[in-house]
DNA sequence: CTTTGTTACTTTGATTATGAAAGTTATAAC
DNA sequence: GTTATAACTTTCATAATCAAAGTAACAAAG
């Protein structure tokens, strides 16, 4: 794992942890969408492996986004759920979504 | 060149142009702190390789976020200058930025 | 007129990440 | 004992990234 960020940048530090094909997309589902299974983000409509699901779920525990709580025993399952500093992201997924709205109609 | 959108969501169609490691800091480095030239974005403090620098330099242009423009004869050089739809990525940058002031201090 | 310098890249090859598919674990229901 | 569900993990081929060196087009210096 790598701990080091790329400068001192506060843009370039946000995208050190939330800045690669996924890891937006799944606190999108989070947030926006409510989903909090493991099933529920492995459905949304991008079609994430699950492998990387996985792996970007740990890390967004590692990192303070989610929580993962047990819902349920025998066997115990768990939901995902969003913190304090997740819902932080959510001004960005709004911009990025109204950028999205606005620019790339035709493309 | 992969063409297809992962879905219609606009979130994700923002992120399969813009979502990758360099992308948005490229981005920042000619919208906020007004970089031109090759050799300007490559001094900048995350240091990106020069072959990354390339590629999306190029893919911005292609997709319109940036226009190559001659500013010299004998060699001929270039500035790349953002155009109007770069300047709507300003919101996501500004949202980036402010998470990360707020959010990623210690860490 | 050969060497050094500048800008803007391109190429190469090793390392790392991604992705599709199949496999695993725990348990309930039939 | 077979099927089903949830939540992953493993495997391995393919693709992306990165550091370093190389190339091209010219200007200026010696």
């Amino acid at each position: 794992m790598k701990q080091l960020h790329r400068s001192h940048c506060p843009v370039a530090r946000t995208l050190d942890i939330l800045g690669d094909k996924w890891t937006l997309l799944i606190l999108r589902d989070a947030l926006v969408f409510h989903r909090k299974s493991f099933a529920e983000f492995e459905q949304s409509s991008e079609n994430i492996p699950t492998s990387l699901l996985a792996d970007r779920l740990k890390r967004l525990v590692d990192h303070g986004f989610l929580a993962k709580v047990p819902y349920q025993q025998k066997p115990t399952r768990y939901h995902y759920v969003t913190t304090e500093k997740a819902k932080a992201v959510l001004p960005v997924i709004r911009a990025l979504k109204k950028f999205g709205e606005a620019q790339l109609d035709g493309s």
